[in-house]
RNA sequence: GCCCAGGUAGUAUAGUUCGGUCUAGUAUAUGCGGCUGUCGCCCGCAGGACCCGGGUCCGAAUCCCGGCCUGGGCGCCA
């Protein structure tokens, strides 16, 4: 087939901005071949763009022999544009559809798609990942994105309205800082470097200039772990703010967290309709249990935990049916966080740190952080590590580090919650984990 | 890393219990033909599959062993 150049033709509208008022205009429309119903007499083709689809009905005595001979070899997926005039009709169930003046080619597409586009015969996580630019011309995958673009704007909107400076710390880091998770290695011109599981040091020695920082950005963890709820590399948006403990940073989560669900709901209209999901938004303020008080409601379930302990993932799985929507657990035992959450005064045997948890799932972990140098130092020979690795973080904590506290939230898991997808590898473009590199 | 389940056309599945009418069924997709108001269009025709290797048996999609792959759970995991 001889394919079309896009010569002058410049888009008018994407197929949601047609509507009846536009009746008996000329538009030009630049989509793909969703489908294509040819009844013999009259052939209706299903344009689809980023934006929705919408009916191209050609009566073929009616229109040009040049439109009709374009859309004799149609197939799913074929890259084509459009003139044409839209028309009001009580046929179509968008009460509008176009009458072609012109039509053109750009590309072709395979005869037989790895995949079913038009949703008929539903392919499995693997079938779809495998064939992921195709699977994301889906209406639901589309819907589950814009949905995430959705809420990190809002997010994003929210942090700087309340002043906080966007910031982007590197990703490649000299020593494992942090201990717990496991980091990915890259060879750095002969060095031994690692990927960042977190921009968390770096945000901290921030505190000392710019006060309150927000990143958004991909973390990498090399765990071993095969669920629905980890990756290898994730998004994370993070936050840091001076002259703050975890109280106040809290506040502000629960906020960012009832804006996104807001702001989601009202504008994904269509979107969650297309995923046949509803956003529950939550009420203000959002439960605040301490870790001993769900060891206690976990007892009368039947989980017995000794104080000090993690909770386990069938512990969370009981607590996530008792509190079914969002919920800090705040006064962990020290041991359980990392080396920069701050013990508290009167009883360091517990800390500053918090997990805001949606059923089961762990959503966001903040805290207050440790401000001072010695506390810090000793924190680090506690948890095994060794300080001098901690060298050049440890500077900072000379020049005046002012009393701070943060959080960071795992954005594909708040994208889970608001689109109602139970596989973190669905609201992931293209997901890493334990075993797939690719696409 | 441990445990469980599974691998049948492009996709999704039936068949596996208890080996034999399985020459492997169905839907959808694809190709060809027909149809002037479809919208999961419809109708007809066609092609298309038992993960790999070994074993048991007269006979294996079905049972056994090994491998590979996938899904799920646990653990790991600021």
């Amino acid at each position: 087939m001889d394919l079309d150049s896009i010569g002058d033709w410049v888009r008018t509208h994407y197929s949601s901005h047609l509507s009846s008022e536009l009746d008996g205009e000329a538009v030009t429309l630049f989509g793909w071949v969703q489908d294509v119903r040819d009844l013999g007499g009259i052939r209706f083709v299903i344009l689809q763009d980023r934006e929705g689809t919408i009916q191209i009905t050609i009566p073929k005595k009616r229109v040009a022999p040049a439109v009709l001979a374009k859309t004799d070899a149609l197939q799913k997926r074929f890259s084509v544009g459009v003139k044409g005039n839209v028309k009001k009709t009580n046929m179509t169930p968008r009460g509008i559809e176009i009458i072609p003046t012109a039509f053109k080619v750009f590309n072709e597409a395979s005869e037989q798609l790895p995949i079913d586009i038009t949703g008929k015969t539903p392919a499995n996580i693997e079938v779809r990942l495998d064939a992921r630019p195709l699977d994301l011309t889906q209406p639901s995958s589309l819907a589950t994105f814009k949905i995430q673009h959705i809420a990190l704007d809002a997010i994003r909107s929210f942090l700087f309205a309340k002043d906080f400076i966007e910031i982007h710390s590197p990703r490649i880091i000299a020593s494992a800082t942090e201990g717990g998770a496991e980091l990915f290695c890259v060879d750095y011109f002969g060095q031994k470097a690692y990927l960042a599981q977190s921009p968390q040091l770096y945000k901290e020695e921030l505190m000392l200039s710019f006060e309150k920082v927000f990143e958004v950005g991909p973390f990498f963890r090399a765990e071993e772990s095969h669920t629905r709820r980890h990756l290898s590399e994730f998004t994370s948006i993070d936050i840091e703010q001076a002259f703050s403990n975890a109280d106040d940073v809290m506040n502000l989560l629960e906020k960012v967290i009832h804006h996104a669900c807001v702001v989601v709901k009202e504008k994904c209209v269509v979107e969650l309709s297309n995923l046949d999901y509803t956003i529950e938004v939550p009420t203000l303020p959002f439960k605040r249990l301490t870790y001993t008080k769900v060891l206690d409601d976990l007892k009368t379930q039947g989980i017995t935990i000794p104080w000090g302990e993690d909770i386990h993932t069938e512990a969370y799985r009981v607590l996530g049916d008792i509190y079914p929507f969002f919920y800090f657990i705040t006064d962990w035992p020290t041991s359980t966080k990392a080396f920069y959450i701050k013990p508290r005064d009167d009883n360091p045997e517990v800390c500053e740190g918090f997990d805001l948890m949606w059923r089961y799932i762990e959503l966001v972990s903040g805290g207050t952080r440790i401000s001072d140098k010695n506390q810090l130092i000793h924190r680090l020979v506690e948890k095994n590590l060794n300080p001098d690795s901690f060298k050049c973080h440890l500077q900072a904590y000379d020049y005046g580090m002012p009393p701070h506290a943060g959080w960071a939230i795992g954005l594909e898991r708040l994208t889970m919650i608001l689109t109602g997808k139970k596989n973190i590898r669905e609201v992931t473009l293209y997901p890493r984990d334990r075993v797939r590199l690719t696409p």
